[in-house]
DNA sequence: AGCTTATTGTGACGTGCATCACAGACCCTT
DNA sequence: AAGGGTCTGTGATGCACGTCACAATAAGCT
């Protein structure tokens, strides 16, 4: 895993929308209560039903939300990428996490901890509004992924989660768009609902009919063209 | 349906969670800018993908939050009661309804308007962390719902949603938990990504192996214990 | 490089449940 | 009280897809 420099931490704080309101004295503030941790791949970051105390935030790498449906089984709820937050929900209602992540790749999150992100949300009204939006945008997220899940078909399941990962990590291309994830089969079956061989199965056709393209390293080539923004994950 | 009184709708305000914070005095001024309406059975009160500039207070009856699937097919998102809220997304984010609101029953809504709405947020330091809480609640509440989905066995499923059903509406009797409501079996499939047929059918096996009661009037009697509180819907 | 473990590719099989079809029960509405 | 619409109960049928099984790659690890 590539470390990311002081430089890109900064570009990274930058961007979070709901610390847009602190003054540049303040993120510096924020930045020195902050803890660092690398993780490696497949390690569990946070556990289901556990009290957490942290904000998590993603510096490099990617990581994928869980819930365990049974022994051999488990639904990933979202995928993570570099910027990202998750566990605010443990620190906004209090309860236990209702999910648990688990590195895709080796990377680097962050530790926010409840009191300096209550500290910062007391203090800033524009955090406030921040937070909002991304609990809007998490919940708007869930119901569309309710939505793929009610899709009577695996292959349409498939493709939609598909589409979703090529709006969230695909980057243009003049062929398409490249998905270059850590991802396996098993784990687009875990996010569309359906076996790890009809994942195979559809995505062998697929590639057959031209609509998508399997690349060298891992990446996923989408041909078909979007209907439109979603926001899968 | 039975019009609610001026007594009974103070006390539906009373006891709304992100209104705690106002004083009496400010709880008439907001009822003053308050809209009244009726609806009926099967009436569509907010529609997906509309704009809506209305935060919704249900007073009376139920409503079904729903997604449509295809021309034939609508999965259910949540059933309100009186006393719960709807419509808030639209508001908040700003951007479309994220899912379409059908009343169950005949009943009564009143409609606060954005600008109300956000003079309460804005003025009430309380008003937001209960909005937050809400948001809180609708995304542990999503999340449940998906795994649910994940179940393999239809019947795992339809199991849940009743013991969901049994949480939110259910009241308790010697004998477990009845869950009274204008629910049809096409409403239990919709809340369970299965088919009508197969929740009839379930229905008449748990029935003979006496794990629930069918009563006059629509009543449904649970009679097997509960896991835990789970907050379905 | 070589050995181990994880991932992918495919065939064969069985079945859960969606779907169709229709009958009977149970409403609302006039 | 009649009768049209909605809801429930149950059989018959078919097939999508989960599951098992195993082979072929690819990816890590020392």
């Amino acid at each position: 895993m590539k470390t990311p420099s002081e430089k890109e931490i900064h570009g990274i704080f930058l961007k979070i929308p709901f610390l847009a309101g602190l003054s540049e004295e303040e993120r510096l503030e924020l930045r020195r209560h902050i803890i660092h941790r690398d993780f490696r791949r497949n390690e569990v970051i946070l556990n289901e039903d556990d009290t957490s105390n942290y904000l998590y935030l993603l510096l490099a790498g990617q990581v994928k939300v869980i819930q365990k449906i049974d022994q051999h089984k488990e639904h990933i709820l979202a995928i993570h990428k570099t910027g990202d937050f998750f566990g605010e929900m443990a620190l906004l209602d209090g309860k236990t996490a209702p999910a648990s992540v688990v590195a895709l790749t080796d990377g680097r999150i962050c530790l926010i901890t409840r009191e300096t992100f209550i500290h910062v949300v007391r203090t800033n009204r524009r955090a406030v509004d921040g937070i909002i939006d991304l609990l809007c945008m998490r919940l708007r997220q869930a119901w569309l992924q309710i939505r793929v899940m009610s899709f009577k078909d695996a292959e349409d399941r498939v493709w939609a989660v598909l589409q979703g990962l090529g709006e969230k990590f695909g980057v243009r291309d003049s062929r398409g768009v490249i998905i270059s994830l850590g991802i396996t089969h098993q784990n687009i079956a875990s996010l569309s609902t359906t076996s790890r061989e009809t994942v195979t199965r559809f995505l062998s056709k697929a590639v057959k009919s031209g609509e998508i393209e399997i690349l060298d390293r891992k990446g996923i080539l989408l041909k078909r063209a979007f209907s439109e923004k979603r926001h899968l994950f």
